[in-house]
DNA sequence: AAGCCAATTGAAAATCATTCTCATTTAATA
DNA sequence: TATTAAATGAGAATGATTTTCAATTGGCTT
């Protein structure tokens, strides 16, 4: 139907789907070939409207349960703008971090995990111990940069 | 009418609103004294709640105006959470991170930049000049470990 | 201390985002 | 190919946020 549907990254999908014992619908691989082919962090509307260009008619309410599962799976990645908005981006599951253009949203994964080796002292010596952390990096892209 | 409503924390935010030009209404105020008294990260609902513990009825839409301009005055901080919903948290200005109790949501400073001294070499080979970051840990603090 | 005026607020409506329900469909397995 | 639990679609319901606009108020000025 698609040609291009079937790359490392939906593979790499219903793997970790079947793993699960969730269903491989083409809505879920859909989904992630709009991220996939869009190298960007898209919102909830921009998703449903790259699913509804390859599936047609598909609900709205499938995208967001999708991107829920997707999320606690580690295939994506949610990411937190700014202005507030929230964008997904697809994530193959290892601990990486992205750098986001503030102009054309394209995300960029960098693997080296700033906080990693982070010395913690001030922190858990105050008792805390530190489970997970949030790190993302805004800046601009060379095509923006090139553009602007 | 309210004994403990002159802080540092609201002085400061008398003075940056006044630095713009704006006003130091009740509202605001009240808004700073709940997140400082609080001590930890409170969704706009929750502070809604707490400033009409002090001045009675208050619209909600102020509190989100408040809000947003006390992002961008740098007076207050917005938090992400895993499960999608947002906090904020009293924050002075200065360039400080955020750990947060992932039980009781309490927030707690580290003043120590984890990404400042980042070797950016991966990010900037491809040409990305990074502007900003968004760092955040969660954990647990040692009242919420003790009675675990 | 009173008056002025732009800034701010409250209340409700409007809009936008997200979740839920449930009847129907479908992927995976036998 | 039949079975069945899982998943979907459609739209209603809920929840979050923004807008609108008339009324109020804080920070001057006099």
């Amino acid at each position: 139907m698609m040609k291009d549907f079937e790359s490392t990254q939906e593979s790499y999908a219903r793997e970790v789907l079947r793993e699960k014992g969730l269903k491989s619908t083409a809505q879920r691989l859909a989904v992630v070939h709009v991220l996939r082919t869009s190298g960007k962090s898209l919102s909830v509307g921009e998703i449903h409207d790259g699913v509804k260009g390859i599936l047609g008619t598909t609900g709205l309410a499938t995208i967001y349960r999708t991107l829920e599962m997707f999320e606690e799976l580690g295939i994506v990645k949610r990411l937190h703008f700014p202005d507030g908005s929230r964008g997904y981006a697809f994530s193959q599951g290892e601990h990486v971090h992205h750098m986001v253009c503030v102009d054309c949203k394209g995300v960029f994964d960098f693997p080296e995990c700033p906080v990693e080796n982070f010395d913690y002292a001030s922190v858990e010596k105050q008792g805390f111990r530190v489970k997970d952390h949030f790190v993302q990096l805004f800046g601009q892209c060379v095509k923006c940069a090139e553009a602007a």
